[in-house]
RNA sequence: GGCGGGGUAGCCAAGUGGUAAGGCAGGGCUCUGCAAAAGCCUCAUUCGUCGGUUCGAUUCCGACCCUCGCCUCCA
């Protein structure tokens, strides 16, 4: 089944094939984050958004190169780090580090490259002597280096691709900061920037003189260096589309005379609690935010795969909520199948399962429609619900659990849910827990009801289920 | 001002020219010493408003209202 994507290149809906002509192999790019703070929750859709299309791909049999870069000098950087009087090293690596690890909490499998912009000076400074061997780049007296977008779109190329822009109507020129330099046209931006006092000792030396690449640059430079002057495909937050990945088209293409990226697949933003994410709203969450507050990286990857990527979506303190319970309730469907399937005779070739097969059916369905999400969670729900009918019956056997477990194994290589952790009971709880046994088979319940009180006071809830007790971490 | 998304039950969220997936929450019952978990049943005659096309529209067309975003750093 051929996996259908929206590229916003062509605003269609198309059959994914790779450059590669009927290979297997696939090149994905995604930008990545600007390291000066931790990354929000809508950061992190987007993030977990590629990770989705990244699994997606490889649910269909892709070999895929993820690469991510890690933008690491940029106004802001500069700025803070400044500010704070310390390297930018010292300042970037530490969000970087702490990026990495969000990355691995919300379980989101790790790109296999995350080129730093300040790694790749040398290949961003060749990209813009190629630019400007090719006409499409000027400098200008202070020492930087510009694309003329005019010039860029005299020589044939389409500048505006991934949005109808209309370069007259763009309202350039009106917030141009006081760090402009003159340059041609309005619309065009920065290859190179100059060096000026304010950036301290950051910069760098080049044929253009001291100074330090501009914002665009160097996802051309990183991306094309790793996955080749023309790779599958281009992922990123939907503002990104213009100008950064405008842009990114235009010097790419313009420096390496070749087609840049093939689909560029774009992420909604994130309401949170209805509004807009704002400091002063009281809504700005990091993920660090939502940990401290009890909740876990795989109930917040479970929510931000709730909703369509294409669409809004809003993001609450309920709505993790929801999440949790849903999550619980599928992880009390997997225990159950866990403890059915016989570890023994795994997946017997020759059984199978209706209501799995039909799992698998329809989720690959719903992940080939451009990724709905949406639809694909109903298909695990409508399997939980048959499994549970299943096991109520008693008719869930060794053989038919293992076969369900491996399709739901297939169908978590896509949603990389993982499993819930398991907590280990200590000795102590355990303890009162035996002793609550002991009481209820002397029938003395009011003891008995008096421990399960005090666990839950601990913490644990108890269970009794016809193989004895369970005991469960109970919610913060 | 230009361009583009949305408005579907208490909340979140799919979807289709032929009569509304799924999750959470809620209600009833079964099970249980009581619970919990689980199961069964229930929970939108209705899809922002008003018109139009149609045998039939939530789905197509038009107008309007509301809302969010991009156009400037931004996931």
């Amino acid at each position: 089944m051929a996996l259908n994507l929206f590229n916003t290149l062509t605003r269609t809906i198309q059959p994914f094939e790779p450059i590669e002509k009927d290979g297997k192999n696939v090149g994905l790019y995604c930008c990545g984050p600007t390291v000066y703070d931790y990354a929000h929750i809508g950061n992190w859709r987007t993030f977990v958004f590629a990770d989705l299309v990244r699994r997606a791909l490889q649910f269909q049999g892709f070999t895929v190169r993820h690469v991510m870069n890690i933008t690491d000098v940029e106004d802001k950087i500069i700025q803070r780090a400044q500010e704070r009087q310390v390297s930018l090293e010292s300042f970037t690596r530490s969000y970087e580090q702490a990026f990495l690890e969000d990355l691995q909490c919300l379980n989101c499998l790790k790109p296999h490259q995350t080129p730093r912009a300040t790694d790749h000076i040398a290949e961003i400074i060749g990209m813009i002597q190629q630019l400007i061997q090719r006409g499409f780049a000027y400098r200008t007296p202070d020492g930087s280096v510009w694309f003329s977008i005019h010039k860029y779109a005299a020589a044939g190329h389409q500048y505006g691709r991934l949005l109808p822009i209309q370069l007259d109507e763009l309202r350039v020129g009106e917030r141009v900061a006081t760090d402009e330099y003159a340059k041609e046209a309005a619309s065009d931006f920065a290859l190179w920037k100059a060096r000026v006092t304010s950036d301290g000792p950051i910069f760098w030396p080049s044929p253009f003189g001291e100074g330090r690449p501009g914002w665009h640059i160097e996802c051309s430079a990183m991306s094309v260096k790793a996955l080749g002057t023309t790779f599958d495909l281009h992922l990123g937050g939907e503002d990104l589309k213009f100008p950064h990945h405008e842009d990114e088209i235009a010097q790419s293409e313009g420096a390496t005379g070749r087609p840049f990226a093939r689909f560029w697949l774009h992420g909604a933003h994130l309401l949170v609690e209805g509004k807009k994410m704002s400091k002063s709203l009281g809504n700005f969450f990091t993920l660090r935010d939502l940990l401290a507050r009890g909740f876990s990286g795989r109930e917040v990857r479970c929510l931000l795969l709730t909703a369509h990527y294409r669409e809004t979506f809003n993001f609450t303190l309920d709505g993790l909520h929801a999440a949790r319970s849903s999550l619980s309730r599928l992880d009390e469907c997997l225990d159950k199948l866990k403890a059915a399937a016989s570890p023994q005779a795994p997946a017997i070739s020759s059984t199978t399962h209706a209501a799995s097969v039909e799992l698998l059916k329809t989720f690959e369905e719903a992940i080939c429609d451009d990724l709905n999400i949406s639809a694909a969670w109903a298909a695990v729900f409508q399997w939980v619900s048959a499994i549970n009918r299943q096991a109520a019956t008693a008719e869930l056997n060794p053989a038919e659990a293992s076969v369900a477990l491996a399709a739901w194994q297939r169908v978590d290589s896509v949603l990389g849910m993982g499993s819930r952790p398991t907590a280990s009971v200590p000795p102590e709880i355990m303890a009162l827990a035996q002793e609550r046994t002991e009481a209820k088979k002397n029938r003395d319940f009011k003891r008995a009801d008096a421990l399960r009180a005090q666990l839950k006071a601990l913490g644990w809830v108890i269970e009794d289920t016809s193989d004895g007790i369970k005991l469960k971490k109970s919610e913060p």
